[in-house]
DNA sequence: CTGTTAGCGCATTCAT
DNA sequence: ATGAATGCGCTAACAG
């Protein structure tokens, strides 16, 4: 074990009280004249001091930390969004304790748990748990939270959202536009409420163009048992083909997200209809991928990235006792038009 | 401000002293008698008691965190080496404090400082700078480092790595199995030992197979200013766009990335070039995409996931005062057949 | 300007 | 089995 120096060993190094040495080397804007100043200086550097932040922590009881709860890294538009979060931190020095619930709702309480007694007040989560009473009782010990993409309902969480009704209205609608009337919706289960809205706006377009919705061009995968990108893209395998194997078969198909896109788009190759001229394939996300396919996908852009810097920015606001503000962000749909949606074959 | 209880509160309540209050929450096998105990127990949770870790990891040393610098948590192979990093940390109740240094060693020596002084004993580094004076006077002063994918020559720095220059030979073995012998190489710049190895592998099975290589088909981007997934992926259409102009054209493309090669191939279907009937192309990686990509993009698996927890159990070995066993690892290289290389067209 | 003192919350040695 | 006392490394009154 290494015996590590700290300010009293620097003090008697020097010959000076530790609290002179503390002020210097926290550069605190105390007077210390500079001779003292630089003796002491060099004496940290010639001995190798490295602060001990848990000191320096417990007395000033700041962790200069925050916590992110996300289900899972290794999917693309939580990875984006840590990267967002990530930067504005370390503008801000703080740094950032990264956490994968997996889906599992006792992981995200135990984490929940942890960052608080870590004495972290910030966290950025992104929740899939139906029962927020642990995080209920940490904000009323003074957690912060901001809740995004999935909505949170609970008293002083602020939300950084996305409008997804809208962005399937705006999907279903660029369809639509191109002159499709039949088109099939593909999802994973609509158990989160992001699920459900983005299918609500796809309802919603339909309705507005007087399109009666066929039940069989929408096909919901009954349960998934884990969220992966490939479990995602299975899904939107197996859906399509349910969709090609039926009488009438729509002219456009639209998923939920661009991983399941992904998997339409196999499957429609492996069957031979070609993609865009035979049908037409829209996604929902844009992640980075989206324009790296071959065709490159027509998709709602999510801002990612801007989520988590936007999130990030709130909490500190929240942190340094801003005063409460606009209690919810709604960030905007925005089409991406590439190569994946066509008119209609005649 | 929310003013926390403490053990003393505890103690003050309970009427017993604030040692039996410590031995009791935190679970030590010192004997307590049953009836405070309990009584104790109750106490903390009608107080809402949380207890602070900074407290106790002063006194401890132990901060019970693992720090983890990657270039870009985007890059899909760092996110699934981050998600088994996490997986093994959490089931050691060690959490895990989440770097990007996007490709900056200024702000790579920023954090590993930052991670030391708060007093994080393990760190997991794939690193990119050139200068690893800050890393190696912090293995100094007691740091544990692994590092991944990236090389570090550094005494007391173990290695996960990975056969590169494996991994290129027998992708470029499995080509010329194929038939091929005009086999094109698509770099960015050999700036890393590991691009260079997978280049060297490249060039060991040409040589092997008695082929001299043809310069003009060793493409290699001249600079990157980031190594973000797009300009990969630009980079790869770039070159390919320059293999296409050739007079003398090769019949496959080995990409150094997954993410280049998707932009080798979408560059071919741009030109109407068909893959795999008319070019075949091999890519490196395989991230979870390339088994969503159409044609499902033939590869070399490198085990990203596994070495994420494979890193992480041997930091753990090596914190816990394990005998220093073998300094590195090195994870072998395996071909995934998928359908975009077929036999050279007659 | 500099030093003395106290204490952040906790675990632990040493008494009892 | 319990309590008193000490100190981890640091900052921040307060005093001089």
């Amino acid at each position: 074990m290494h015996k590590s120096v700290t300010i009293h060993d620097i003090a008697k190094a020097v010959n000076v009280s530790s609290a002179t040495v503390s002020r210097v080397l926290s550069n605190s804007d105390y007077p210390v004249s500079s001779e003292l100043k630089m003796k002491i200086q060099q004496a940290a550097k010639d001995m190798a001091y490295v602060p001990n932040m848990l000191g320096k922590q417990l007395k000033t009881k700041q962790s200069r930390m925050i916590g992110v709860i996300v289900p899972t890294i290794t999917n693309p538009f939580y990875s984006s969004v840590m990267l967002g979060i990530e930067e504005v931190a370390r503008k801000n020095d703080f740094q950032v304790m990264l956490c994968n619930t997996l889906q599992d709702s006792k992981v995200e309480n135990e984490y929940v748990k942890t960052i608080f007694e870590k004495q972290i007040k910030g966290l950025i989560i992104s929740s899939i748990s139906p029962d927020q009473n642990t995080l209920s009782d940490y904000i009323k010990l003074g957690l912060k939270v901001i809740a995004i993409d999935q909505q949170i309902d609970l008293d002083h969480v602020r939300q950084v959202g996305f409008d997804y009704r809208k962005g399937g209205y705006l999907a279903t609608r660029h369809l639509l536009k191109k002159g499709h009337t039949k088109i099939a919706y593909v999802t994973a289960p609509l158990d989160r409420p992001s699920r459900k809205s983005v299918y609500e706006g796809y309802m919603d377009a339909l309705r507005e163009a007087g399109i009666e919705r066929n039940p069989e061009w929408v096909r919901v995968e009954g349960e998934m048992n884990d969220y992966s990108g490939i479990s995602e893209y299975e899904n939107g395998r197996r859906l399509t083909c349910e969709l090609l194997a039926l009488a009438d078969r729509p002219t456009a198909i639209f998923a939920c997200n661009d991983m399941t896109a992904f998997g339409v788009i196999n499957e429609l190759a492996n069957q031979s209809v070609r993609v865009p001229e035979e049908m037409s394939v829209i996604g929902f996300d844009d992640i980075e991928f989206s324009r790296m396919v071959t065709p490159a996908l027509t998709t709602v852009r999510q801002p990612d990235y801007e989520m988590g810097k936007l999130a990030c920015s709130m909490l500190f606001d929240i942190l340094d006792g801003e005063k409460e503000q606009e209690m919810g962000i709604m960030l905007q749909p925005k089409l991406i038009e590439r190569q994946s949606v066509a008119a209609p074959p005649d």
